[in-house]
DNA sequence: CGTTAGCACTCAATCTCTCCGAGTGCTAAC
DNA sequence: GTTAGCACTCGGAGAGATTGAGTGCTAACG
């Protein structure tokens, strides 16, 4: 059944006040506040049908109403309009991250932080990732006698590294060997191409350094693996500034869902990959402890790399300015990530 | 003055029934649940008296006693006795920690939350770091024909890298060339002993190189700076269950203080970074913001690496408890980072 | 026939008042 | 010096009573 013209109106100013003062909305307060030309009888009339439809409840006979899940729902994909950003807001943000950052950890850190001064709702972060990485280059490095360096190139440009300890000296000229050898052998291969048989093939051709090749193969296998998401979860305080927070219990319920990063990373695993913005509210997200509060993400990519960046908040959420401010810091942070992964800047990771 | 024998074991028994049950402590509950031979009313003269003397508080009149911060300062000092953790909580823990890791990241915040869950409190975990940095040696790498990798060991064995992008195409002899000449020239120096007079020297031996130098001498200069400390924090929302953060406004500015990094991390600063085990009481900490809770820390080091693991909570803390995990942890958590940055295992670090 | 005014009714929240019990401090007896 | 006893204090819990914000319904109005 559709709704009229002014079921919504009064639907969308209903959502709209209960999102800014968290009380239950009163027709008289409607009929006040916002000039809809009605009285309030008329609007105790429009309410109750839309409670009958289901986009309101009532928390008791004598308060107002409340959006359901539905309700907020439908303001988010038919009623809602774009939240402009005062000037001064966005003057503010482009400041923040007008500046140059020299480490991932840094600029996701701050991101995070970032999206929660701006939304006050915690943040989350994802770092990027490559779904299907592949081996670009190979190194082996002396670096003393007899400990030398692998450092793994992959093909979205990540770099890894780590320390190898020989039993016995080895010279420069067998690690050449050995780097060329492998970086031949594994170039543009991905975790499932290097096959325990390849791997036989490599160290039969190098029958004598087999030890070595071992651990150099098995610590590129572990870069090519598709390692957990690793995540920056920043601002979780920012939730108790939510009336609906009052509660120490349900406040001491979510800070602990919060406080595991296997919760949110794998909530954050149930949402769609490809979408620019995802919003679920309550239970949509599909995670029990979550379903009174609702979820927005948006997803970044740069090169081969992707990643999320999002806030998670109370149901009674301020949708249209965290999809605004999510927009305009998930455009900035691809251009810094492009800056800094893709180009001649620094990147290590763990 | 001092406290006779009977006076201590009296604050004893008051300071553990508080920690136990949070409740203030009565002369006559004292009398019944300790076998101190004493009556209440006696009790409660020498309750008067440790009143008087400082050590204990009274929240009101017709309430129990509480111990004051110098209560709390003398406990720790003169009367706490070890607590022993219990076999199978000993067995649990060091199963926890039985088990391999491979990245840094990974450790600190297994470490953290392992901390968080055995004593219930907000961990907090600094990653090593080492305070003077020197140059082990530089590497450059061609891994395209404009793309070159440096790589920078330290000292204490920390490897970072950095990837460069070439305006033309350079060959390998030239990079090698490079490589050597740097690694010579910055090999053994520390940050203050790389001054612009020396760099100029460089520049100037390698002339036609300059601009490629310029940018590799930046990063090694970076590379030696004392970055900020780098800090896991978790297991915050632990501090709701304990009922001093029933009121929500103590829970929110608490866990507000710990959202920023920067405040714990100067909260650490202020600590002797000699001594085993910190004990800071209430406003002993210096920071306003945790007047009313208290931090244990352990200092941890790993050949030329130094590194603080511990926790914060209410005042009213389980100090014996608490030491003992920690000193627990920590020897264990030694022992892995030895076993991972010393030895030959991964090591990369932003 | 849609809209509106008016009124009865509901119900959570708040306030007040009382009562209760846990504790102390003091005094006097042991 | 220790203890029993008792008066006094004070916070906290509970019971009503009161308030006021809201609704739902009905009847009148244009």
């Amino acid at each position: 059944m559709e709704l009229s013209e002014r079921k919504k109106m009064i639907l969308q100013a209903i959502i709209e006040d209960y999102i800014a003062t968290a009380e239950p909305v009163a027709s008289r307060n409607l009929a006040k506040n916002h000039d809809l030309g009605l009285s309030a009888a008329t609007i105790r009339n429009e309410m109750a049908d839309l409670e009958e439809m289901g986009y309101l409840d009532k928390p008791h006979t004598s308060a107002g109403r409340v959006p359901s899940e539905m309700g907020y729902r439908f303001y988010v994909d038919s009623l809602m309009q774009k939240y402009s950003l005062t000037i001064d807001e966005i003057a503010g943000l482009q400041q923040s991250m007008d500046r140059s950052y020299n480490k991932l950890e840094g600029v996701i850190s701050e991101i995070s932080d970032l999206i929660s001064k701006v939304t006050h709702y915690p943040s989350v972060v994802a770092f990027p990732r490559e779904s299907q990485r592949r081996v670009r280059s190979v190194k082996l490095i002396l670096i003393e006698e007899r400990v030398a360096l692998v450092v793994v190139i992959t093909d979205g440009g990540e770099v890894r590294n780590k320390k190898l300890r020989f039993s016995e000296a080895v010279d420069y000229e067998t690690i050449d060997v050995l780097s060329d050898f492998l970086s031949k052998q594994l170039a543009g291969l991905g975790a499932a191409d290097i096959t325990p048989a390849r791997v036989m093939l490599i160290y039969e051709a190098m029958g004598q350094y087999a030890e070595i090749l071992k651990v150099v193969v098995g610590f590129v296998l572990e870069c090519l693996k598709d390692e957990g998401e690793r995540l920056y979860i920043g601002g979780t305080s920012n939730i108790l500034n939510n009336p609906e927070f009052e509660d120490i219990n349900r406040a001491k319920e979510f800070l602990s869902f919060m406080d595991r990063k296997e919760n949110v990373s794998k909530m954050l695993s149930l949402l769609d990959g490809d979408k620019d913005i995802n919003i679920k509210i309550g239970s949509e997200s599909g995670v029990e402890e979550m379903k009174e509060n609702s979820i927005i993400v948006a997803n970044y990519s740069v090169g081969l790399l992707r990643g999320k960046i999002g806030i998670i908040g109370p149901t009674r959420m301020n949708y249209a300015r965290v999809v605004s401010s999510l927009e305009l810091i998930n455009s900035r942070l691809s251009e810094i990530l492009t800056k800094m992964l893709g180009d001649s800047d620094s990147q290590q990771e763990v």
